[in-house]
DNA sequence: TTACAAATTTGTAATCATTACAAAGTTTAA
DNA sequence: TTAAACTTTGTAATGATTACAAATTTGTAA
């Protein structure tokens, strides 16, 4: 799927955060990337037409992006965190043989928090084990990435 | 709550894991602390009384610990892994303001996944966002810190 | 346009949790 | 007793993230 500049800079607006030629780069490499990168990912694909980006031009950016609830930050893998463009809220699940992370629907579950003790911003829920695809027996092949 | 190493010793048994002077300190630790502790806490906590104890034993023990399923690893904020002693399954609460983690049972929620997809081994939640200590808008003072 | 302040980006140098690894010590079982 | 297997220890990497200051870009008022 294509996204004009326009629209990405409609989606920064909104988080109330001003376009700039490098924060509507990262933010359309999310939109056009549903494959819960990493930073690393992000930085280094986009290094390719634009040599001049900083990796802590990237990390500002998906930080303020997450803060203002733009993007979310997934901590589903040990020191490595992973960023996703969620148009609506769900759950992950985490593959541990071969590390790709799959989108789960929420109507799945049910995890409202609703307790006098809190006031809540984020709900996170994933799950982690093993996918089909891994899941074979008689396979011996192990693939290690993120892509899938 | 008092527990002695022959209990502990149980626990490890159940996981298939041989008791030594460290493992059982760690688990100990874990058992007597129910305050989501980080490597760190607990390392220099048992330094005091065990100055040979070696970070990377405490590290070795805990992810022993955590593959076999007799503890669990937060990954609940970023940067520094904690970890549970959770005789049942529970949700969590971090605080963005003075980082504790609470227990939340989870009869709230319903979070089984049965997806053809997926072999889940484990299901994790957590919410974030403010705790009622920290939530009143009067208070000025911000304590950083994770016991609570 | 010019000038200046504010915001943003960049690159380098820390920081710090975690892991790798090999040497030393301990346990187990024949 | 002995040797293999297991465990612990300490040191040295690794690698993601952050701190920070200089450079660049943007916004705005004259």
């Amino acid at each position: 799927m294509q996204h004009s500049a326009t629209d990405i800079s409609a989606i920064l607006a909104k988080a109330d955060i001003k376009p700039s030629v490098q924060r509507i780069a990262v933010l359309r490499y999310l939109l056009e990337n549903r494959c819960h990168p990493t930073v690393d990912d992000i930085y280094r694909s986009l290094s390719v037409e634009m040599p001049s980006l900083s990796r802590t031009t990237v990390y500002n950016t998906l930080w303020l992006l997450a803060e203002r609830g733009a993007i979310l930050s997934l901590d589903i893998e040990r020191g490595n965190t992973h960023f996703d463009y969620a148009e609506c809220p769900h759950a992950h699940f985490r593959c541990n043989k071969c590390g790709a992370i799959y989108d789960i629907p929420l109507t799945h579950t049910c995890v409202g928090l609703s307790d006098a003790r809190f006031h809540v911003d984020s709900i996170n829920v994933y799950y982690t084990g093993t996918c089909k695809k891994c899941f074979n027996p008689n396979s011996k092949i192990k693939i290690q990435n993120n892509q899938h």
